[in-house]
RNA sequence: GGGGACGUAGCCAAGCGGUAAGGCAAGGGACUUUGACUCCCUCAUGCGCUGGUUCGAGUCCAGCCGUCCCUGCCA
């Protein structure tokens, strides 16, 4: 793993590692085996927050038990899978700090070996080609209670085998005919109703091109990749629970070198966030967001631009636990551990988003000189940096109020003595406003003797610290304050159009933001929203592009309301 | 009215017959050159419900209730 950093409270021990303990200790399946796990991304879509739980599971569980985990691209259906998520997926998972060395495999490099598997399997009366068309399938299917039927269960295996070849051949159009387990037509399990193992679609394969014309299912190329691969553990989410016995079925009838063991677990959901790749999907392809990395894609790509450190993602995935519940964590937890990592990383600089021109009356015209500050209070070898200081600065707008709330120890006229950050204590005098009553100017006067922002005297100061830039030196930069992650205003909507209901301007502002771009090639998308956008000024040069901290709510209201 | 799972605080989650860990959120306080951070305190007589077994049950048994997944030639 690339850094350590972790919460100190991340113990690791969940239901499957109590699993694995069982099978490799004396006298359990796998005594003495070195545990191998695998993550098997379909490349149709990039990979989301979700991916990641699942990415920690499977390099994570392999880790504790001394084994390793592969990367194996799931790609059995050329219908939705492209090249283009191939090369993404890996450099997200690289970008996170997982490393499957030289363990890349596809799925698809198996085609030749599930075919065999599936040959093998017709021999053995375990079969068979199926000439239902898509709606008869449907029809005869059955349902609760009541069997499914085909009328070519009992076909000679001689038969068989003849179409399967001839399927393979492209003798058939797509739809015409598939190849059937024979399982029980009766189970109350439906995924054990002779399942569909191999299906014909004249379509090019992204790494085959024409080569095949038929291409096995999820449910019989699985456990054959999982086998080939020496995998002792197939990590996946619960809804293929239901699936696991026909895992159990292939791994036992068909001519395998090692035995794997399914074991399911909840999958990730973050409160009110579309976590659905169709979804996502669509969002690209309708032109809602700029990419699969808008900011606001709850996809890691999308959290990296919003400022996301892999390590922060990390460890939100390892504590929000491994169980078989429901996992549905609110969205300030992943906040909260960006929130975490930033304080402990981030070099600070001061910036002011909606600037108000702050004059120090008794300061020199035309003097200037630089105070030193931390760039990062928690961490003093993060050094140091000198900011220049005059009589002119920008500070923000809700530092002042002319009529100060309760409790408010920022600027007012009258009010306490504040600390300007690494610099002088000043005291409010007045403000100046214009025609409309807007204030335009905030005037103070400052303590000479107060040079990097401690009194000569040693008294106590009452007010706050306040954040500034030099008026004349600070660089402007476009920061980006995203609106939280696309979100699902209503968690039952499902199937309703979630875009259409999208509300803005209900959620928080995110601590971390990044500095995406200087002025000069700030250039938004036509179609972001942001809480707020414009040119916002910051202490230096050097600190673009990077992470901004802000407080947890930069707003006025929230902060003082009681 | 089939099959498979799950129900411990607002949200995750430990717990495996001996008297409810931890984290997030929330509230209170201390500290502070970010009203941040940090630190301290508070926060389930209660584990979906009802019975039963037991000296003792979140843990075992029975019944009920609720939620989710499965009826693609998707994964």
């Amino acid at each position: 793993m690339a850094d350590d950093i972790k919460a100190p409270e991340l113990e690791s021990r969940n239901f499957i590692h109590a699993f694995i303990e069982e099978d490799i200790a004396p006298g359990g399946q796998y005594e003495g085996m070195t545990v191998h796990t695998r993550f098997p991304p379909e490349p149709n879509g990039y990979l989301h927050i979700g991916h990641c739980k699942a990415l920690t599971i499977d390099f994570g569980t392999a880790e504790k038990y001394g084994g390793l985990c592969n990367l194996r691209m799931d790609d059995t259906n050329p219908t939705k899978e492209d090249e283009e998520f191939v090369e993404a997926i890996q450099e997200d998972i690289h970008w996170l700090g997982f490393d499957w060395g030289d363990r890349f495999f596809f799925g698809s490099d198996y085609f030749e070996e599930d075919y065999r598997q599936a040959e093998l399997l017709i021999q053995k009366g375990l079969a068979y080609v199926c000439e239902l068309s898509p709606e008869e399938f449907k029809e005869y299917r059955g349902g609760v209670g009541v069997p499914a039927r085909s009328p070519y269960r009992d076909r000679p295996m001689e038969e068989s085998l003849d179409l399967f070849r001839r399927m393979r051949a492209g003798e058939f159009p797509d739809g015409a005919m598939t190849l059937r387990a024979k399982i029980d037509l009766a189970s109350g399990n439906f995924n054990m109703r002779d399942p569909v193992l191999y299906r014909i679609n004249h379509l090019p394969h992204h790494r085959h091109g024409n080569k095949w014309c038929i291409y096995p299912m999820y449910d019989f190329a699985h456990p054959i990749q999982d086998a080939l691969e020496g995998i002792t553990h197939s990590l996946c989410s619960l809804e293929f629970e239901a699936h696991r016995p026909l895992y159990n079925w292939v791994v036992e009838h068909c001519d395998l070198p090692a035995k794997p063991r399914q074991i399911e677990f909840a999958r990730l959901g973050i409160d009110h966030t579309v976590m659905s790749k169709r979804k996502l999907r669509r969002l690209v392809e309708e032109g809602r967001v700029s990419g699969w990395d808008d900011p606001r894609m709850p996809t890691l790509c999308g959290l990296r631009r919003r400022g996301y450190t892999p390590r922060s993602i990390r460890n939100f995935c390892e504590r929000i636990g491994v169980a078989k519940s429901a996992n549905v964590v609110e969205y300030g937890f992943l906040e909260h551990c960006l929130r975490e990592d930033l304080n402990a990383t981030a070099e600070r600089v001061m910036a002011v988003l909606r600037p108000v021109k702050l004059t120090i009356t008794n300061y020199p015209e035309g003097k200037t000189e630089t105070v030193t500050v931390e760039n990062n209070p928690v961490d003093p070898a993060a050094g140091t940096r000198e900011v220049p200081f005059s009589r002119t600065l920008w500070v923000e707008a809700e530092d002042f109020l002319e009529v100060p709330v309760p409790k408010y120890k920022r600027l007012y006229p009258g009010g306490p003595e504040c600390r300007l950050k690494g610099a002088y204590l000043i005291r409010c005098t007045g403000c100046e406003k214009d025609a409309a009553g807007n204030v335009t100017e905030i005037l103070c006067e400052y303590d000479p003797e107060s040079r990097g922002g401690d009194p000569a005297d040693g008294r106590k100061v009452k007010g706050a610290t306040i954040h500034w830039v030099d008026a004349a030196t600070a660089v402007d930069a476009e920061v980006r304050l995203y609106d939280n992650l696309f979100t699902d205003p209503d968690p039952d909507a499902a199937g309703k159009d979630f875009i259409e209901c999208l509300n803005p301007n209900s959620l928080e502002v995110l601590t971390g933001c990044k500095v995406e771009a200087s002025l000069a090639d700030a250039q938004a998308p036509a179609n972001f929203q942001f809480l707020r956008q414009g040119y916002f000024c910051l202490d230096s040069k050097d600190s673009a592009p990077g992470h901004l901290v802000f407080n947890r709510s930069v707003s006025l209201k929230d902060s003082f309301k009681k």
